[in-house]
RNA sequence: GGGGAGAUACUCAAGCGGCCAACGAGGACGGACUGUAACUCCGUUGACUACGUCUUCGCAGGUUCGAAUCCUGCUCUCCCCA
């Protein structure tokens, strides 16, 4: 048996725990829970965290369980600063469950009859027929509310600095939340809870639980929440969150992200993020550390998570689409590209249909950019891009007395322009 | 309920009768540099049929040759005292 415990420590994905967990872990295999969100069909980076958690933890042998939290979503963790969630029908919540097993299937093994293999459940399950009178008759007795009310999440809400106040149903969150490490300590043979650092005083709400319940004792593993060197929230970028659906984010903005992480960062995220051993990541900071400008753990870490994410083909036009935006690619370099790949490279990037005929009769350059299109808000905002050295056009620069012609068109139909470096606008010709 | 202060562009913040499309700072964007970075330097930041014209300074009126600036009313915000 793998020591869980001690992997998680080198790779600084370890926050705090009960003690003797790792006693605990050591003596046999064990079931270790987390929980997701199901609001949306599909997880985040942010997300990443707890999913790594549950993958290290079946890699030491132990079998993981993925709670989807159907009940719990809909009623809002107050420690976030959050309001309250809207419920979600059922179908909805079925939908998002499978496609967030989906997801959860790159990282960790379902399928396999290996005693540790994962195991998905959804809190819903147990919560919709659980009636109220129930609930706070089996549940609800078993904890003081002077023991809720010790926790942060709700003294923060409940202290005079808070410009909110807290309802009844966030208030009940952390007993529902506890209330699953009871069921499935006793169902699922589950003994330990991980979460994000934020988590602790809903975990322990569970850990007090079982023992008050029954006399059992749950553990407790928390992850540090991850930080960025600029401080600024990980796991966003321009566009809102960073996905792990191709759908929502392309596998190119999502290599993207990872290459974009600081040095600091990146030394960081391929411990927290990669499988890669103690020794190869440390002879990779070294390298990296003489080579700074190559960004080699920038790329192994986009390499690393892309594939387990998207896989191998979306991994490489990610690496092309880079090259292409990123390197000293040509005018002919573009046009040699066939359609499809050319679509991939710009996936995302806004658009707008011009008429061929306009195109026919050479279209100037502030009609490209603003008038014919919505590429920049106004003419004047054209003519200064202009002015400004701004603009290209098929990643050649371009003056303001330019006209696009016949000769710029992509695959026929398709004018790539692009103000500075990273705004990219396509002209579709119909 | 009584008294006071204020509302200016993405944000903060000057301006207090013509020299105001409105100082300055931050942000954002662009250029040079660079590692698709940081730092630094430079530029842009209301619109347009663009050396000119038009529309902006909480909202609606008014005074004036002329108002972001003065007057009246309204809306909202903040502070102090009950």
């Amino acid at each position: 048996m793998k020591n869980f415990i001690k992997e998680l420590q080198w790779r600084g994905m370890l926050h705090d725990s009960m003690p003797t967990t790792e006693e605990h872990l050591m003596e046999r295999m064990r079931s270790a829970y987390v929980g997701f969100d199901p609001t949306s069909d599909s997880l985040h980076i942010g997300n990443l965290v707890p999913i790594m958690l549950l993958a290290h933890f079946q890699r030491c042998g132990h079998r993981p369980i993925a709670l989807v939290g159907g009940a719990t979503g809909m009623i809002g963790d107050p420690s976030g600063k959050s309001s309250e969630r809207n419920l979600l029908d059922e179908n909805t919540l079925r939908y998002n469950q499978e496609a967030i097993k989906g997801q959860l299937s790159h990282f960790l093994d379902f399928t396999s009859d290996a005693a540790n293999a994962a195991v998905l459940v959804n809190n819903y399950d147990w919560m919709k027929d659980f009636s109220f009178l129930e609930f706070i008759r089996d549940v609800g007795k078993h904890i003081s509310v002077n023991y809720m009310m010790a926790k942060d999440s709700v003294k923060n809400r409940i202290s005079s600095e808070s410009k909110e106040g807290m309802s009844f149903t966030e208030f009940t969150y952390q007993l529902v939340q506890g209330y699953d490490f009871l069921h499935l300590y006793q169902n699922n043979n589950a003994s330990i809870q991980m979460g994000g650092s934020d988590q602790w005083g809903n975990i322990t709400t569970g850990t007090e639980l079982i023992r008050r319940v029954g006399g059992g004792k749950g553990y407790a593993i928390t992850c540090p929440l991850i930080t960025k060197s600029d401080g600024t929230k990980f796991g966003k970028s321009e566009g809102g969150n960073v996905w792990l659906d191709a759908k929502r984010t392309s596998p190119y903005k999502f290599y993207q992200y990872w290459l974009n992480a600081s040095d600091e960062d990146a030394e960081n995220y391929i411990k927290i993020f990669t499988f890669l051993d103690k020794e190869t990541i440390d002879a990779l900071i070294v390298e990296h550390k003489e080579v700074p400008h190559l960004r080699l753990l920038q790329k192994k870490i986009g390499e690393e998570v892309t594939l387990l994410v998207h896989g191998t083909a979306a991994y490489e036009n990610a690496i092309k689409a880079s090259n292409i935006l990123f390197g000293k690619s040509t005018a002919s370099d573009l046009k040699s590209l066939d359609e499809q790949t050319f679509l991939d490279v710009f996936d995302g990037v806004p658009q707008s249909t011009v008429a061929l005929s306009e195109v026919e009769n050479g279209l100037d350059m502030i009609g490209a950019l603003a008038a014919k299109t919505n590429f920049l808000a106004s003419n004047g905002e054209a003519r200064r891009a202009l002015k400004e050295n701004a603009i290209s056009v098929n990643k050649e620069k371009v003056k303001e007395d330019f006209t696009i012609s016949k000769e710029d068109l992509i695959a026929n139909k398709y004018v790539l322009l692009q103000r500075g470096k990273k705004t990219y606008y396509l002209l579709v010709v119909a």
